[in-house]
DNA sequence: ACCTGAACACCGTTCAAGT
DNA sequence: ACCTGAACACCGTTCAAGT
């Protein structure tokens, strides 16, 4: 890549993340190549759909969140390490508001930009599940597509300004649904 | 109001029906008008916002669901009809695609033409709610708004196409949490 | 009282023309 | 190889002008 098409593409991200954390992730890319004070024309030769854009930005969190499910899987005990990625994978997926939904589509579609980013979110999620299902603290009649309906749900919530204080709680709640011991109720007041 | 503004009105209902049922809660009004063969300017004079336009749409399901819930109060032990109040309440929801977001953000701004039956809504299910955990059927450690938020993301589940064919089971899944007896796991199979 | 066409300021997408 | 302005077909909203 040329040194200014370099250039332009990092700003370009950069002013992104501005614009979708603030607007959401439907904000205007009219708006986010203004702001970068280039022409739309360049945002589209960079990130030819508004899905390559989130993906862009999604993936650094999204690989981080792949290692650490790997980690957990050695380093705590089942229970502990599902809800721990859970927590770390809603808090993620909530960084811009709206993006569950476009990463919902996005697992369906093997032609979009954000399917294999989200492929690994599910299969890191599944292996922490069925390690917990295992163990017999986690129920068994869900797999790794509905732990991550249910963590895209938690995260929708969390996207409606309205429950977004509630959100931790109603976390707790779902997830003493998902396991079959009920230790972990109450998993963010106070 | 006169009689053609009162064909108008009716006619612009059943082509809004029908192209939001087919498009989802942000279709284009000017879609809409266009194939009810009135001028644009007509819809809105009609239906002053997209949340007007919602509300009548959605009134007459919703003074439904007030009334069914005040039945079942009556005629079903308190577990029972909160399961099944909360079944319908979904299913109406999830009648227009992307109708739940549009609930959420209304029923914390007075000013919006859908906060009243939403918070007829949030009544009926706290009331039916109040009396499961009065029985001890139900956690007490959620309140009405927490219910309807997660039968809001019961219906956002709904409108995923990816996601539709389980969200009988994930309802199951989380009435299950709201629940104390665990005698309704399995809602939707078969 | 009610309807409408046209204007306005936006949007995403495409592409010929520039350097 | 990369960038850009302009064009295109949309969108929601408003309003003066018509009946």
């Amino acid at each position: 890549m040329r040194a200014d098409a370099r250039k332009n593409h990092d700003h370009l991200l950069a002013v992104a993340d501005a614009v979708i954390t603030e607007q959401g992730a439907d904000a205007s890319l009219r708006d986010i190549a203004r702001r970068a004070g280039v022409g739309l024309a360049t945002l589209f030769r960079h990130f030819p759909t508004r899905e390559a854009l989130l993906e862009a930005l999604l993936r650094d969190g999204f690989d981080e969140l792949t290692a650490r499910a790997a980690e957990l899987e050695t380093t705590s005990p089942p229970e502990e390490a599902l809800v721990a990625w859970l927590r770390d994978f809603v808090a993620c997926a909530h960084n811009y508001r709206g993006v569950t939904a476009a990463m919902m589509t996005a697992i369906e579609d093997p032609q979009s930009a954000l399917h294999a980013s989200c492929e690994a979110m599910r299969s890191a999620g599944t292996r922490l599940l069925a390690r917990a299902q295992a163990e017999g603290v986690a129920r068994t009649d869900i797999d790794g597509t509905d732990l991550f309906a249910l963590a895209g749900s938690l995260a929708w919530l969390h996207d409606q300004p309205a429950l977004a204080p509630r959100a931790d709680r109603l976390f707790g709640v779902v997830v003493n649904a998902i396991l079959t011991k009920s230790g972990v109720a109450s998993a963010g007041e106070g």
